[in-house]
RNA sequence: GCAGGGGUUCCCGAGUGGCCAAAGGGAUCAGACUGUAAAUCUGACGCGCAAGCUUCGGUGGUUCGAAUCCACCCCCCUGCACCA
C-alpha cells in the first residue's frame, strides 16, 4: 500500500477549497489511506470552460496526494440537464451531439490526469454505461424507492424553480439528482469509489449520492464540495465581453486565455492563485506580501497569468501569448519586422486577411464589425470620436472610418500588407491585405 | 378544460392610443484617472457613418396614429376541475 499526504485536506483547506463536507471528523481519518473518488462533468458544450477548472484541478491535487481520481463524463446526465441553481428550464440537446461533447470532454480531461501512475492510475467513466442499460421499472422499483420526493422538494437547488413565479421544473431535470445518486452508488459498488467531490452547486446532488450508496450497499462514502468561484465586484467569474473563457485553444486562444487572467482584480488576485494554481499557499502569502510592500503594479496577475496559460496550454501556448503582449502592450509596433506579424498570426492574435479590391465594399466599422473586433458600428464611432481607434497608431477620421479604401491606404501599411488596428486600450486586431 | 395572472430591447423591470427606439437599474463597450487594476466621473448601449430602417410572444383588425384598443392563436405561471 502506497503512502498518502495526509496534509491534503489541510492544504484545501487553506486554499480555501473547501465549502461543504459530509462526516466533517471521519473524512480526514478516512484520507489517511489511499481512496478512489470521482467528481462528474457534464457534456454541456463541446469544451470545458475555467469554471469547471476548479473541480478538475481538485481531483489532480487528490491525486497528487496518492489517491485515484475517477472523472465521470456524463454522458446519460448531459442528456437531462441538471436544474440545480438554475433559473429555468433548460433546452435538451440531442444525443448525436452530447455524444460528440462526451467525446470532447473525455479528452480534455484526461490532459489534466495522470493515467500511468503505479499505485492510483486515474480513470474516465461515462456513465451512459450503466444509466444506459437500466430499465424504467428497475429504476423506479430499485432506485427511486429510496427517495422521498417530500425531500427532494426541500433542496435548495431546486427549490427557486418550484417556488418561483413564471418557471417551473419538468419531471425530467427533477429526476437529475436521482441519475447523478446512482453515477455515486455504481461507482461505489464497482471501483470502491469513497468520495465525490464537486462545485458546492453539487451538494444537494452529492448527499443524495451519498445516502444511495449507503441504503444500497451500505458503503462508507463521503461527499465534498468546492466553493464556486465569485468575483470580489459581484460580476460573474469566467466572462468577458467576448464570452466565455474555454480551456479549448480553439474556443479561447492562448493568447485571449493568458490576457483574462492577467486582468483578474487585485482583490481576487491571491484568491484565484490559491484556488488555480499548485503553488504552494506559502508561496502566494510571500507573492502577497511582496506585493503589498512594493508600489505600483502588482506581480500576482502576472504570476497567476503564466502559471495557468502553462497549465492548460504549455510552454509554447504561453510564450505565443506573451510575445503578442509583449508586442502590443510594452513594445512599439513599429519595431517589429515582417517575420513578427506573421508570428503574431500564427500566435492567435485575432486576425483577418482582405483583398484590397475588396475594401471599397464596405466601410471599416463594417469589416469591423464582421471581424468580430467590436459588436455594433456604434462603437465604432464612439472611439473615433474619442481617438480611440487607431490603425498602425495613427488616429482613424470620420471620413475614413466610412472609406476603407482611406483608411488603410497602402502607404498606411507596414510592409505593404499589415495594419494592426487598436480600439481602445485593450483590443487588437490584425488586417493582413493580400 | 375552466378561472385568474403574465409574455417589453442582453438581464431585471417601467410603460396602457401620439411627446416611445421605449423610464430606471444591472451587465457590457469607450473616454478621463491609473497599474492592460479597483473606486469614481463622463459618453454609448436595436441596426445603420448618415439619411433612414426594423422592434415590444404570433397573425390579422380598429385608428390619421398602437408596445398600448379589438379578435384569434402560441407559450409560461397560479388555482380548480377532469383523469385515477
Amino acid at each position: 500500500m502506497s503512502e498518502v499526504d495526509t496534509n491534503l485536506l489541510k492544504d484545501l483547506r487553506a486554499r480555501g477549497l473547501v465549502a461543504q463536507m459530509t462526516g466533517e471528523d471521519q473524512l480526514e481519518a478516512w484520507l489517511a489511506s489511499p481512496r478512489t473518488l470521482y467528481c462528474g462533468f457534464d457534456p454541456t458544450a463541446d469544451s470545458l470552460h475555467i469554471g469547471s477548472l476548479v473541480p478538475l484541478l481538485t481531483l489532480k491535487r487528490f491525486q497528487l496526494a496518492g489517491h485515484t481520481p475517477i472523472a465521470l463524463v456524463g454522458g446519460a446526465t448531459g442528456l437531462i440537464g441538471d436544474p440545480s441553481f438554475k433559473a429555468q428550464e433548460r433546452q435538451l440537446n440531442t444525443e448525436e451531439t452530447v455524444h460528440a461533447w462526451v467525446d470532447s470532454l473525455r479528452k480534455q480531461v484526461s490532459r489534466f490526469l495522470d493515467f500511468d501512475a503505479q499505485a492510483n492510475p486515474a480513470k474516465v467513466v461515462n456513465n451512459l454505461d450503466w444509466v444506459g442499460k437500466m430499465d424504467v421499472l428497475s429504476f423506479l422499483r430499485d432506485v427511486g424507492k429510496h427517495f422521498s420526493v417530500n425531500n427532494m422538494v426541500q433542496k435548495e437547488s431546486v427549490k427557486q424553480r418550484i417556488e418561483r413565479e413564471g418557471s417551473g421544473i419538468s419531471f425530467t431535470e427533477f429526476s437529475y439528482m436521482i441519475l447523478q445518486s446512482l453515477d455515486f452508488a455504481e461507482l461505489f459498488k464497482a471501483h470502491g469509489c469513497s468520495l465525490q467531490i464537486g462545485g458546492s452547486d453539487q451538494w444537494g446532488n452529492i448527499v443524495g449520492g451519498v445516502d444511495l450508496a449507503k441504503r444500497l450497499y451500505g458503503g462508507q462514502v463521503y461527499g465534498l464540495t468546492l466553493p464556486l468561484v465569485t468575483k470580489a465586484d459581484g460580476s460573474k467569474f469566467g466572462k468577458t465581453e467576448s464570452g466565455t473563457i474555454w480551456l479549448d485553444e480553439n474556443k479561447t486562444s492562448p493568447y485571449a486565455f493568458y490576457q483574462f487572467w492577467l486582468n483578474t482584480a487585485d482583490a481576487d488576485v491571491y484568491k484565484f492563485l490559491r484556488y488555480f494554481t499548485f503553488l504552494s499557499v506559502e508561496r502566494i502569502a510571500e507573492i502577497e506580501e511582496q506585493d503589498q510592500s512594493a508600489q505600483g503594479r502588482p506581480q500576482a496577475q502576472s504570476v497567476l497569468a503564466t502559471e495557468m496559460t502553462a497549465m492548460i496550454h504549455g510552454q509554447a501556448g504561453l510564450e505565443a501569448a506573451q510575445r503578442i503582449t509583449e508586442v502590443l502592450f510594452s513594445g512599439s509596433i513599429d519595431q517589429l519586422s515582417e517575420g513578427d506579424f506573421a508570428q503574431l498570426m500564427l500566435d492567435g492574435l485575432p486576425s483577418t486577411v482582405l483583398a484590397r479590391s475588396a475594401l471599397s465594399e464596405k466601410s471599416l466599422s463594417q469589416w469591423l464589425v464582421d471581424a468580430g473586433m467590436v459588436g455594433s458600428g456604434k462603437q465604432v464611432k464612439d472611439a473615433v470620436n474619442r481617438s480611440a481607434l487607431l490603425v498602425n497608431n495613427k488616429a482613424i477620421s470620420a471620413d475614413e472610418m466610412v472609406d476603407t479604401t482611406a483608411a488603410l491606404a497602402e502607404e498606411k501599411s507596414l510592409f505593404g500588407r499589415y495594419y494592426l488596428v487598436k480600439l481602445g486600450k485593450k483590443k487588437y486586431h490584425l488586417i493582413e491585405i493580400e
